[in-house]
RNA sequence: CGGGGUGUAGCGCAGCCUGGUAGCGCGUCAGCCUUGGGCGCUGAAAGUCGAGGGUUCAAAUCCCUCCGCCCCGACCA
């Protein structure tokens, strides 16, 4: 492809709309355009770096034995409803109604359709296991685009789904669909780091999520610096200290403190150190008041309380609700004389001669015990795990990262072949629930996430894998015949056994043509002038070297190959 | 939705405070010169100053309303 020809109109300054290193980089490479919030066209060189990822993507889907199809992305709602899932999904879903009034969604995943499809389709045990992907354009009414492809709109998803048989056949579809990750994030050139983490809306009941470490990334995970555990923040476990042994705890006393409401204020005030006083917060679970406690120097994992209380909504509660409940305003709020369900972290069972909220204005208590002091309904792991805890699996020390989020494997169970009565025949001629299990990656969030972990100060570093093309072919003089015909036939020789070349014939000066080369990326640079051609030869330079070697014009073509020969060419996937 | 920021030529920005009818750099186009890391020179095209309303003889500039975009939180591949 010669760059005359093929629509890269790369920039010189930053966007003012990209804050991340990846985001500004696809925009001034040319990959990528913004049409709108969350809304991004792909240019060619973009297009073509995409498609790579998700021949990637088919080809470990395939070869874990899935099957292709594709779904709709427009839906009817009534799907949704059958699932019970337009409360939860709702808000994130594009809503339309076609011409006689029907309710329609934009797809923001496939669970619904894909489930309604097997239900149909598969009746008997001979038909299982059955694991089918698609990769499709999802749609969610994000509530704030960002990054670019990190958080859109409109972006590509492989979405994945697996129907057993039993549990043990699932988790051998699950293991399946996790070591197809492994290698499909290893060949985009991505260190992915698979975490345990949290199913959220999804639902079901273990999931892992694979994490391109950047600091860009939009997850905490927290890891345990001697064993292997990793999970993410919203799932993070710790293991607890043992708990002091305290004596008896005089009878509770009423403390004045006007105006003093946060946890910082509260233990400036009291002079006491965070630990002993005891955070209360209250919450609407599914619209019922609930309260949440937690040491005064930690905060509350909200994942882990909606998942524990199996609520679909959780959110904090307003004043009015809180001057209702407590009778007393924002604060002041705390466990004793509270009638609503109160969930304690476990480190405060035990926990005595502590401070909390009066349910009173302008008032706390002191020397509170607890489990003499208050109903508490149940002791749960409420707190978000950081650095500095105790690993849940081994006495090391946890420390936090971030991480981008390019993939997330479900155990589903039978959440919804319940919902659809997703049924088969066994054996014995007996109609059984099918087990499930969901496979999401995010394609376009993945080719970003390569750029964020792959690049320099100059530009872009493409592993070859995932390139637009595998060499730039620098032409110095293109007003040279003798030069050009040189480059052409260097070119040519090029496609014919299969490497990718974009060819720079433009009539720039040499300067553009390397800060334009660095910039988007190519594996490969290659530069034929009428200095090097006197001196020996073209150059060959890797992108992410300093060296180049001189080759005779005629042998270029073979020493590229050979060059390119390790890196692109993965072991192709086997099969039938 | 809450909090913060920002909108002026394709991109990056100045002008706004103190109203007088729009400018710089890069890019684009034509030409010269040059040709190994965004070179130099000459000339040209290109802007409803985010939108609407108001104040004024006069608004990019002052006032009001709305919208877009970006950042922090809830959402998630």
């Amino acid at each position: 492809m010669r760059w005359t020809r093929a629509l890269i109109s790369t920039l010189r300054d930053d966007p003012q709309e990209a804050e991340i290193v990846s985001h500004k980089l696809m925009l001034r490479s040319a990959l990528i355009r913004k049409l709108s919030g969350g809304l991004y066209t792909f240019l060619p060189l973009g297009l073509r770096a995409l498609r790579k990822v998700e021949r990637i993507v088919r080809e470990e889907m395939n070869r874990a034995g899935a099957l292709e199809i594709l779904m709709p992305a427009l839906q009817p709602s009534e799907l949704w409803e059958q699932s019970g899932r337009l409360a939860a999904m709702g808000p994130t879903m594009f809503k339309l109604k076609d011409r006689a009034e029907r309710l329609m969604a934009l797809g923001p995943t496939h669970e619904e359709v894909v489930t309604d499809l097997i239900t149909r389709e598969i009746n008997s045990y001979r038909q299982l296991p059955c694991t089918v992907y698609q990769v499709q354009t999802k749609f969610r009414d994000e509530i704030r685009p960002r990054f670019g492809l990190m958080r859109a709109k409109e972006f590509i998803m492989k979405d994945a789904y697996s129907f057993d048989t039993s549990l043990d056949a699932a988790d051998r579809s699950y293991q399946a669909m996790y070591d197809a990750y492994v290698r499909i994030f290893q060949r985009c050139g991505l260190r992915a780091k698979a975490v345990e983490a949290d199913t959220g809306d999804i639902g079901g009941k273990w999931s892992h999520e694979f994490m391109v470490m950047a600091e860009a990334g939009e997850d905490g995970i927290v890891e345990c610096a001697d064993c292997s555990y990793a999970a993410n923040q919203e799932r993070a476990e710790r293991q607890l200290p043992p708990a002091a042994v305290t004596g008896a705890t005089p009878a509770v006393q009423e403390v004045s403190t006007p105006g003093v409401r946060t946890m910082e204020q509260v233990a400036a005030f009291l002079k006491c150190p965070p630990t002993k006083l005891i955070k209360t917060l209250l919450y609407l679970a599914d619209g019922k008041p609930v309260a949440a406690l937690v040491p005064g120097d930690r905060d509350v994992n909200e994942h882990k309380l909606k998942r524990t209380l199996g609520a679909k909504r959780l959110e904090l509660a307003d004043e009015a609700t809180i001057r209702q409940v407590t009778g007393a305003a924002v604060g002041f709020a705390g466990p004793v004389g509270l009638t609503i369900p109160i969930y304690a972290d476990q480190a405060l069972r035990g926990a005595t001669a502590c401070f909390t909220g009066a349910n009173k204005d302008d008032t706390h208590l002191g020397n509170v015990d607890l489990a003499r002091d208050a109903q508490v309904t149940e002791y749960l792991d409420l707190v978000i795990v950081g650095a500095g805890d105790t690993c849940p699996r081994c006495p090391g020390t946890l420390r936090v990262a971030r991480g981008i989020e390019v993939g997330h494997v479900f155990k589903l169970g039978t959440k919804y072949s319940e919902a659809f009565q997703t049924k088969y025949l066994n054996e014995k001629g007996q109609a059984e629930l099918m087990v499930m299990g969901c496979y999401g990656i995010g394609v376009t969030r993945t080719l970003q996430a390569v750029i964020e972990q792959s690049h320099d100060a100059d530009g872009i570093i493409w592993p070859a894998a995932v390139a637009p093309y595998h060499v730039a072919l620098l032409l110095l003089d293109p007003k040279d015949a003798a030069v050009t015909a040189v480059a052409e036939k260097l070119a040519a020789e090029l496609e014919a056994i299969g490497v990718e070349v974009l060819l720079d014939d433009r009539e720039e000066r040499p300067g553009v043509k390397f800060k334009d080369a660095d910039l988007i990326g190519l594996p490969f640079r290659v530069v034929v002038g009428a200095k090097g051609l006197a001196k020996g030869g073209v150059e060959i330079k890797a992108r992410t070297s300093k060296e180049f070697q001189v080759v005779p014009a005629e042998q270029a073509a073979a020493r590229i190959a050979e060059l390119l020969a390790p890196a692109p060419q993965v072991a192709p996937p086997t099969g039938l």
